[in-house]
DNA sequence: TTATAAAGCTGATCCATATCAGTCTTTTTT
DNA sequence: AAAAAAGACTGATATGGATCAGCTTTATAA
């Protein structure tokens, strides 16, 4: 039994996306006859919060955040590495246009399936439906996880979350070679670069992690743990 | 042309749940005899934050808040008054337990769905499977908007968001009584409740609201937007 | 109708973290 | 290979808002 609620501050939920599964033959002809691939180069838009809702984006290789941006300040909501959607927010009609902005972290392999084959699978298949239902309910709750967590949680606890979250969701490694630089772990934290900076130091000094540069190895898992569930 | 995106801290997407219109008659019988009505009391939990899942919540009549917990702090993610569900995310058979707690801010009617049913509707009607599917959209897109605000904005802007919300979307009108303390619109908008008094006194003195203990009046609501822009 | 608790309010203090300004290092471009 | 730009890092300073303690007013219960 558990006593109180622990929220994480990672950016990815634990859902593997299936919808494609719930598809027969026929339906897969016709999602991949409207469906383009597209390379994209590190730092490349994805898609850019405001304009025209045309297609939906999967990941079908590489990393990319969503984020939220205002000219000012920029909230990374989620990053999608492999085999996810960039967000299905888009699939309502009501979405004419992106909430979000999304950005390539690394070389990746986008695919694009038009729109309204998106929506016309919807209504003609309920098994993917449903699917596209379980996949805005997973993320949802992961949103409401992260927000939490930047609401309440420290600095502290916030750095620990995403190193974990990077480890165990993203890298799937203890040890691995971060893509982002320290202003992008920021933005991930919701933190400045500076802040980012000094902590990464300190829990390079405390041993709980072994940084190089880029690369990071995390040490002490458990007690990383503790202070994102402390901090 | 919009320069930069604008996000507000509102508390409610403005999407009009219109899910029950698309059920045909027996659909609807169906749905009738697998719901109940429920009288709450102020203050009384309608749900709590993991728990079974066994039905889907709406809010007939009344004022809820859907908020998270973890034992010291409180996040309140969006108030729903009259002709809302609590949350879809539940719907997910993934979503065994409510990832969220809710409380009635006053005395409301609600009705019950059981999960199952609710779940046997969307799998059968895809009419109602894409409303859900909107919901869920507008939900998220709601909370983005919250997310943000409430990690970037200042108090000033998020107070002012949040009268905004309340005079806008909940009570309609410029002027109303509020059923909560300063304790929990300090939750909505993310700070303590002394910050919210000194706050509120602060706009009352700078003439940007009457208030009057619990009740409260809009004077100049430019004044206060644009606070919620620059906040 | 008094007693008790909850909510509202005020002033003083403190601290986590942003911001700024500058240097050093690495990467990218020419 | 040199120049330019971007990123990493450090120390000093500033500050928004939380926290605490106490006091007043308004609800709720006895």
């Amino acid at each position: 039994m558990e006593q109180a609620m622990r929220f994480t501050g990672c950016t990815l939920s634990m859902h593997q996306c299936r919808c494609f599964e719930k598809l027969n033959p026929e339906e897969r002809d016709y999602l991949d006859a409207n469906s383009v691939w597209i390379k994209y180069k590190k730092g490349e838009m994805l898609c850019k919060q405001g304009s025209f809702v045309s297609h939906v984006i999967y990941v079908e290789k590489g990393l990319a955040k969503v984020f939220l941006d205002n000219g000012v300040n920029s909230l990374v909501l989620r990053i999608i590495p492999d085999g996810n959607f960039l967000g299905l927010a888009s699939v309502s009609e009501e979405q004419t246009t992106y909430p979000y902005s999304s950005m390539a972290y690394v070389d990746s392999d986008i695919r694009q399936v038009d729109i309204n084959t998106f929506r016309q699978l919807i209504k003609q298949n309920t098994a993917f439906a449903k699917e596209v239902i379980n996949i805005l309910s997973a993320n949802s709750v992961q949103i409401y996880g992260r927000f939490f967590c930047l609401t309440y949680k420290q600095a502290f606890g916030r750095l620990a979350d995403i190193l974990i979250c990077l480890a165990d969701r993203i890298f799937k490694n203890n040890e691995f070679d971060l893509p982002l630089t320290r202003k992008e772990l920021g933005e991930l934290a919701g933190m400045s670069a500076e802040t980012v900076i000094r902590m990464l130091k300190e829990f390079n000094e405390e041993g709980l992690i072994n940084m190089n540069g880029k690369s990071i190895e995390i040490l002490d898992y458990d007690r990383l743990k503790k202070i994102s569930e402390t901090g």
